[in-house]
DNA sequence: CAGAGAATAGAACGATCGTACTTTTCTGTC
DNA sequence: GACAGAAAAGTACGATCGTTCTATTCTCTG
């Protein structure tokens, strides 16, 4: 018995799924690279060619796990965060969505970007390119979310939306890394807070 | 014909270090564990047994290069800030020369730790623990000296010295991920201003 | 400058890696 | 329910991994 969503996969298409959820989460614990296809074929329960398969080369696992984990990101933190209204709250939305995503270890290993990227910065390549592009696109919209609060009179306009949602990222990005790193759970406070009275700091003056 | 420093050292200390900066330099780029002995025999122009000789292993070898790097990591970074008289002067030296370190390419792939950290995160042992510990002193190390600016009268005492670490950490990590990815060496002046920034606006208010 | 001990090299090991090929099992359609 | 094609398993390959053991070369001291 199973539950039937709008269209109905192939057996394939469900095991492919499946795969992914899996090499994704062991990527953000093992890192990407060294996952092995052995090792994941064993963790999904599979043969090793049955496993690869699917994907042709590693290289073709490591980049349909970067787009499944990249969908699993938008689910998260993106499409959330487009609930809120346009402005201010929206960027809000953004910050508040990507501490919890940590926060909620959505990957047993934290974000699975700010992983990936560090492994793969000197490894050129599609890999590289792919997950560098999902990262800029989340600080493009970051960005924009920034400048229209800034045209909606929230935020002040005398510091580039650039360099803001590089600072808001910046501190979304340490309770991510600290938290990997010392199993604090306080520092989604920090980042939270510290997000928040910036925001606050940026706001006022109307008229810029 | 060689310089000679304060005390001779024998040559297997010589060629052991002549190991462990190469070491340091690839893990950065490649990671630590990835890094094989092969690979570093090879880039040091040396046989794998021979190089292997000096560690024993290959979490002895990764062991000696996180304390390598250590050692040169407060070189560049904590050594030169103590020149700078304690308080706000301090603070700012300590942030300053990180983003400079992470700049001038200490490390051909940016900050070791930064690199490293996201790979040990959840491979417990001696390694991971080593890790750790070196970018918890960096922090506690940030966070007194960020102390002594508030018994100084410098900074407010209305937030935790603690909570201003990890801000101004988060600032200077962001420009160190930011630049290995897009290689863009504005995020460094981003970080900095944003730091300054921060700073400034925790200035005042002599009385807490 | 001889000789002891450190430093390095060489060769080989079992294990695991990514990948290719073949064979078996399963799925969905008529 | 048979049958074509997809999906999975089985097996084998050369390469490289960390490590061990033995042999050679170098260094420094007496």
């Amino acid at each position: 018995m199973e539950i039937q969503t709008t269209v109905r996969k192939t057996k394939g298409e469900r095991t492919r799924d499946a795969i992914l959820t899996r090499a994704a989460e062991l990527a953000t614990q093992e890192g990407l690279e060294p996952l092995s296809i052995g090792r994941l074929a064993e963790a999904t329960e599979m043969s090793k060619s049955g496993l690869f398969a699917h994907f042709g080369s590693k290289q073709g696992l490591q980049l349909a796990t970067v787009d499944h984990a990249a969908q699993l990101f938008v689910a998260e933190v993106i499409a959330p965060a487009r609930a809120a209204p346009r402005g201010l709250a929206r960027v809000w939305a953004l910050c508040d969505h990507m501490v919890a995503y940590s926060e909620r270890q959505v990957f047993p290993g934290g974000c699975f970007f700010a992983a990936t990227s560090f492994e793969f910065n000197n490894k050129p390549g599609p890999v590289r390119d792919r997950i560098e592009e999902m990262i800029r696109s989340w600080l493009t919209y970051l960005e924009h979310a920034v400048e229209q609060a800034q045209e909606a009179g929230e935020l002040r306009r005398d510091r580039p939306a650039r360099e803001i949602a590089f600072e808001l990222d910046a501190l979304a990005q340490a309770s991510n890394a600290q938290y990997q790193l010392f199993r604090d759970p306080a520092v989604f406070d920090h980042a939270r807070r510290a997000i928040r009275e910036r925001l606050e700091s940026l706001r006022g003056l109307k008229a810029a």
